[in-house]
DNA sequence: AGATTATGGATAGTGGTGCTGTCTGCTTTC
DNA sequence: GAAAGCAGACAGCACCACTATCCATAATCT
């Protein structure tokens, strides 16, 4: 097919297919002549993907890039391929300025760790971004804010079963490759919506002096008589 | 204390906190003379809070804007207040062009809710974004992450009674509402974390076959021979 | 008291991101 | 043969989150 073609599938304009092969995120198509290419599925799947990543994962469009380009390389040590995927896709939190505190809160993350009899390497990025939240919640007040950590890792666990589980299932190197690209980054995205569903479910079950399902009319002081009011 | 001071205790440069003082994020400070001003603690609280939600929470400036205002005014509708949250954190997904396919995955997730029990309004954010989710996984060949999704579900469950717990436990409007807002965005991050590194823990449970909090040499036929290898 | 430094307010500029528009010379389709 | 589509190059644009500069005034140091 050529690029009015494949962008009339994707619904991508044609710009911006252009823009995406400049970038190297879509592997060029098949010469027919010196200015005409021929594109294939292929190319609807990956731009697909890139989409996804990027409206639906929320990755920049250089992140993106390297992902894809990693996982394109699949003659490249495996650990670098699957580190690439969770490096992509933890923004490295800017520096918050507080050196100590960081460096104690990542022991105190270690410890978490260590109780949960978890491993991982010393510098993973996620335990750097863990306890940069740890210092951020510390800094206002919310110390406790590390008890709900706590339930949320015995919580985490579970994820990471069905999360390797949902990898296990598929065939072939790009297979589960494509698995690990699309389990964690959509994956992020559809628990953290479940998350909000759950908080109003349990909202709702807890508080259920107003009807789930609809907004009701100005009641400011619902607040202080009854608690955390349905999220909906 | 004057902007200096408040620029050093939250090592966010004097420009910056202009910024944030013209966008109505940070409120302007008690004036001492037609053009001094003095700051006080809860100027440094909210700034902190400000930039937690930027940079650890990832929120735009803009949302974290319209989040705050809307936090600083407990007189309006608590329905808005709380809500207003949960909008604010879940970027409205850009529209897959895909009206249908988005309709039906909506039917889906509403059948989901169904199993479970829970209860929310029809057009929570959420059930929108997640149905985007199953969309992008379908259109990519990934329909069977529907059953991983389900998974979640009932993972989430236990999120959410975490979440409301540790609201519960505040006292007083404002701090409910703080705990709201950090409990949500940072808890996001939080639980982005922890799940990488239960990933990593639950994968080199899985494939031992190299030690955990290492990086060796290259074994690029390690994949086809054992499945997914460790990701740290 | 005088010099230095900091401040509030206003306006303009910067660098990055993710496209979008326009042009040219070709190719395909009608 | 005319109209539409295409590849490739390049310029431009809108938005975002700051950052820099300037000015007149105020605070601080000596």
């Amino acid at each position: 097919m050529r690029i009015g073609e494949l962008s009339k599938r994707t619904g991508v304009a044609v710009p911006t297919i252009k823009y995406y092969l400049r970038e190297g995120m879509l592997p060029p198509g098949e010469r027919t002549s010196p200015n005409q290419a021929r594109y294939d599925e292929s190319h609807v799947h990956r731009l697909r993907l890139v989409r996804a990543l990027i409206d639906v994962g929320g990755l920049p469009v250089a992140k993106v890039r390297d992902l894809l380009a990693t996982v394109d390389s699949p003659s490249d040590d495996i650990d670098k391929l699957l580190g690439t995927v969770q490096r992509a896709v933890i923004p490295p939190l800017p520096a918050s300025g507080q050196a100590e505190m960081q460096a104690a809160a990542e022991e105190e993350v270690r410890a978490l760790l260590d109780d949960l009899g978890w491993h991982c390497r010393e510098d993973h990025p996620a335990l750097t971004a863990l306890a940069g939240v740890l210092v951020s919640a510390q800094a206002l007040g919310h110390g406790t804010f590390l008890d709900t950590v706590r339930r949320y890792a015995v919580i985490a666990a579970q994820i990471g079963v069905a999360d390797l589980d949902y990898i296990a299932d598929k065939r072939g190197v790009d297979g589960m490759l494509e698995s690990v690209v699309v389990g964690t980054v959509l994956g992020d995205t559809a628990l953290i919506a479940l998350r909000r569903l759950a908080q109003v479910n349990e909202s709702t079950k807890r508080y259920p002096h107003r009807r789930a399902g609809t907004l009701t009319e100005n009641q400011p002081e619902a607040l202080t008589q009854a608690g955390p009011d349905d999220l909906a």
